[in-house]
DNA sequence: ATGAAAGCGCTAACAA
DNA sequence: TTGTTAGCGCTTTCAT
């Protein structure tokens, strides 16, 4: 269907020239006597030749200018957001990505790295669902790879992670010193390598407080921010409902905003994540906030340091969050 | 830096066959017995063969299984949301998307193309920012090629087009039987393809309903929340203020909301596009919503058409719009 | 400065 | 059923 397209030959043939000169015009360096190369670059006009990239690539020595990129889902924000900081610094290098989204399957995101692999990519990046380290599933080589948000327990590779407990800290510090005790957490998968953390904090942080880590406060498996809704009411329901609510990530945050505006309900609220529109809320919320796409950009630093030739040990790259008290700015008035 | 991987010919030399018995057994089909497969195969585990898809992709008649996608910035939710339908109609047919950001640079537009031309791509999906259609600048040969969301006036290719027009025509609609006469547009760049078309319909459909369009109301370039935030607050500084308000883009409507609700303002508002959170803000707002990943779906749909060979003329396809009204919903004991 | 030719890893046609 | 081989389009010696 894809009429053959124009070759160095074609173009050496017409500027009656070889195809190592061709060769040499396109690639700019050599030395190549300029009415030659006037030929050859007129040739290559008449012609409308496109280096085929593959046929370089497949030579020995020459990269791909390739990154593959995994993860979840492009319709998340935060992936993303981590897509556009990878795909910025890889730009920047004159690299393209290729991108593939797993939808949270171990098989597909497997199925995907095998897939990069044999396109010879020259690193890639991973928002990771896997539990074995990738190198226990499929052959990589000496590849490079970054995770990226999370990564398997034990693995001999970099990774860029979100300072996911002091975040839990600093939220729940500031609900404790405003004179909370009954602090709900409100969060999905238990086993998400990401949710388990921040689960872990919260209780680490409570009990650092002296404070009793009520298993009647702590609401899990709300995957919609609907589910998260449906949670806080029920929790604000109890005999003895949370005083402030604290949720695991940004859709949680959006249920319980919905649960304590129907409810019109005073209890306190603190998530992580960032959200639009946070200002624009009736009352004050307390949102770990970070800088998603930083996680993709220092992911593709550290993979490029590789790429370079660095060998020296894993590194854990830490990306700061920061607590951001919002809403009721635009409500000073009222 | 990277060692090299294992061949074919590795895998071969191991199993005691030739390297076409390997490649029949990599690509399932044939017919190969069932004990040579299985030492190919050992052979294969145990070198950690991978087939180098490059090669493959270079022997002619193949395929390379890869969709380009241009877009301005994956930041950008509604670029990512293409991306996101775009990927998953590709994902279906087992391809794998190469996406670049333009930064809505028309030189780098064009250089992204080049550069998926010369990979080789099968097809290419854009989110274009140049007034020229693509093959007034770069030779395509016959490659696939889908606009989406925009298109060059005059072009030989396939779209899809948001239903602007009618979005923007049933948004004023429900202003006008709401009684407003006065109706403010805040928009963005007047030379964007779509800013420019939306803010066609609106005189359009204002002087359809018989109403002058007042140069005072309509208020360009803004090309941030804060900078619609202050055109805003502007127009209704004015001595014959506007009784209604509409927003270009989501940008320009978060900012009108925060002009709305800083100065307690009744103005009716309306927008294009969904804005999140829409349902807790304490006032009505109709919303020109729609589904921005069925324009990459849609897309990539059409796009796998031509691949497969459809040679009909060049088709618009449009991906519908419709008027939502939000807010209160959490605010009716109020 | 330039042409000729080898070879990258693969697939497919041909031989056996 | 299987091995051998030509050749995809390119880069890179090696001659000239």
């Amino acid at each position: 269907m894809q009429a053959t397209r124009p070759t160095m030959r074609d173009v050496a043939l017409r500027a009656g020239v070889g195809v190592g000169t061709v060769s040499r015009v396109v690639n700019k360096n050599d030395k190549v006597r300029p009415e030659t190369r006037a030929r050859v670059e007129q040739a290559i006009a008449e012609t409308g030749f496109h280096r085929n990239e593959l046929a370089r690539m497949l030579r020995p020595g020459q990269i791909t200018a390739t990154i593959g990129l995994v993860i979840d889902d492009l319709a998340n924000p935060f992936s993303s957001a981590v897509a556009s900081g990878a795909g910025r610094v890889a730009g920047q290098r004159d690299h393209v990505l290729l991108i593939g989204s797993t939808e949270r399957d171990v098989e597909t995101e497997r199925d995907l790295i095998r897939e990069f692999v044999r396109r010879q990519v020259d690193g890639l990046l991973i928002i990771s669902n896997d539990l074995k380290p990738v190198d226990e599933t499929i052959t990589i080589g000496d590849l490079p790879i970054v995770y990226i948000d999370r990564a398997p327990v034990a693995n001999r590779y970099d990774r860029v992670m979100l300072d996911n407990h002091t975040g839990v800290k600093s939220a729940l510090n500031r609900l404790v010193s405003d004179g909370h005790r009954r602090i709900a957490y409100v969060g999905g998968s238990p086993t998400a390598i990401t949710g388990a953390t921040r689960l872990r904090s919260y209780r680490q942080v409570l009990q650092g407080h002296g404070l009793p880590v009520d298993p009647e406060l702590v609401s899990m498996h709300n995957y919609t921010a609907d589910d998260a809704r449906e949670s806080v009411i029920a929790l604000l329901g109890r005999r003895r409902p949370p005083t402030a609510i604290f949720s695991d990530n940004n859709r949680m945050t959006y249920g319980a905003i919905q649960a304590l505006t129907a409810l019109d309900s005073r209890t306190a609220l603190a998530g992580f994540d960032d959200i639009e529109l946070a200002d624009l809320l009736p009352f004050e919320i307390d949102l770990v906030v970070y800088s998603p796409s930083d996680l993709g950009a220092k992911g593709a630093a550290q993979l490029f340091r590789r790429i370079d030739g660095d060998t020296g040990a894993a590194r854990t790259i830490r990306v700061p969050t920061r607590l951001d008290r919002r809403g009721r700015r635009f409500h000073t008035g009222a």
